[in-house]
DNA sequence: TGTATATATTAGCATATGTTCATATAATAG
DNA sequence: CTATTATATGAACATATGCTAATATATACA
């Protein structure tokens, strides 16, 4: 349950702070609508930047923003074919969390 | 898997506004790291909201300003006793899956 | 080389967020 | 009532965030 545990400072049952920062980072970048519309999409299958873009009605722009933004998180990877690049998605954990927590609202 | 379908605009599987919103603004309201700590806390048993800026090294108006959020999200609860009052969690589907990013997080 | 296509990057802006300080409210004891 | 304790609230501030517009980079191809 509490891994990395330098000898630092962890005060009785504190989370450290590697596993602090991780957890609220990773729940940030969930926090926002068009990265989990991003996200949703590559539940099933792989997508260009620019169909992302489309299917969702975003600015390609946007989309590589958001895209940079989950793949430092590694929440995401890609594939690159010619000028184009397929990315999908890279954490199996997150994504079945993100599923979890979508099937639970959206049961009303 | 989607529910509340109102005959609005749902796009091929995308999901609905409502779950969207709902979605976003729980992991948004997990995206923070002293509302993690909070309700990490929490995990055990209630916890008066002194107590908590206490063993938090928090002030205690930071604690009731996040707890108000949490509470609007009906993440957490409390309990009157004069007045002090305790709060505990009141999701446990949300706990469940801050949990498990605890523990996904915390094995490295 | 030059052009076209796909994606990334930078800067700017408006809005959102988290904390602090000061103050207000609520409940209890005397 | 007053005083005390516990908590909530509001304003102000600094920082973070997400989008857009413009531009840059990269790959492919003639």
């Amino acid at each position: 349950m509490m891994a990395h545990k330098e000898p630092e400072e962890i005060k009785k049952g504190e989370l450290d702070k590697y596993t602090l920062n991780l957890v609220s980072q990773t729940f940030k970048t969930l926090g926002d609508p068009t990265r989990i519309r991003i996200l949703h999409l590559l539940f099933q299958k792989e997508y260009s930047v620019n169909t992302i873009a489309k299917v969702l009605d975003l600015q390609q722009s946007t989309v590589s923003h958001q895209l940079r933004l989950l793949k430092n998180l590694r929440l995401v990877k890609y594939r690159r074919e010619g000028t184009t690049l397929y990315y999908s998605h890279d954490d199996e954990h997150v994504i079945d969390i993100l599923k979890q927590a979508i099937d639970h609202a959206s049961h009303h």
